[in-house]
DNA sequence: ACAACATACATCATCTGTCAAGGTATATTA
DNA sequence: TAATATACCTTGACAGATGATGTATGTTGT
């Protein structure tokens, strides 16, 4: 993965991070452990990737952060989806479910019709 | 459209084109066209967007073009495929059915673990 | 004891594809 | 003769992805 498919992800970082955070709370670490898990090690985002999203995510209020208290270990920052995410993140979905079958469409080779 | 699924789409430009020269010889103007057409005017390329496109394409040895013969009316850029191009779309599509599997997975709500 | 690795976060500079805005030119239709 | 359709092209700006680099703690292997 990585480099050749990379742009084929490319705008559905926000969109599996705000899948993520349905489910719960949760920190950059662990989400993309999680997306690793998923696709059977197939993919990863990079660092800068993930936490740009969510910068990103937070300025424009789909999401809100909070430093965890753990005893021990690295220090983590939870992010928690907001009223305004979910609303976001149906959206985002709805709009993959018929951008997507247009793209099916035109990935395919159209009834010749030569010139 | 346009807008908002615009990134969406983005890293599909090439197939795209590709997919519309498997089925022969074309042009850009005539290109976005069809793209539109199937689209039930869903949707079309930006013409900057296009035009680099066929301009990294050709460059990497995917297309060819020369100048149509027309004696009346604007003159057209017409775009061959290569066989490289040819191999290439073929990998764009494996990888995007892959891809497209991963995604569908991604963009779900996961079962909630909460922490 | 010490290296290697895993956990966990962050920023900066750079690259790439998209696109708004501008341009050229011919032909047809109102 | 103005508007619209056909047809191509370039430039500059922008946004998201990413390589490189940095910080800090905890665990495991030798």
């Amino acid at each position: 993965m990585s480099n050749i498919a990379a742009d084929l992800i490319r705008g559905h970082t926000e969109t599996i991070i705000l899948a993520q955070l349905m489910a719960g709370d949760s920190y950059g670490y662990r989400i993309n452990k999680a997306v690793k898990q998923m696709t059977d090690g197939k993919y990863e985002f990079k660092e800068a990737t993930l936490y740009s999203a969510f910068k990103r995510l937070e300025e424009e209020r789909y999401i809100q952060s909070y430093w965890g208290n753990e005893e021990s270990g690295a220090r983590r920052r939870y992010y928690t989806i907001s009223d305004l995410g979910r609303q976001h993140y149906r959206q985002l979905t709805d709009e993959w479910g018929q951008v997507s079958r247009m793209i099916e469409m035109l990935v395919q080779i159209p009834q010749s019709e030569q010139i």
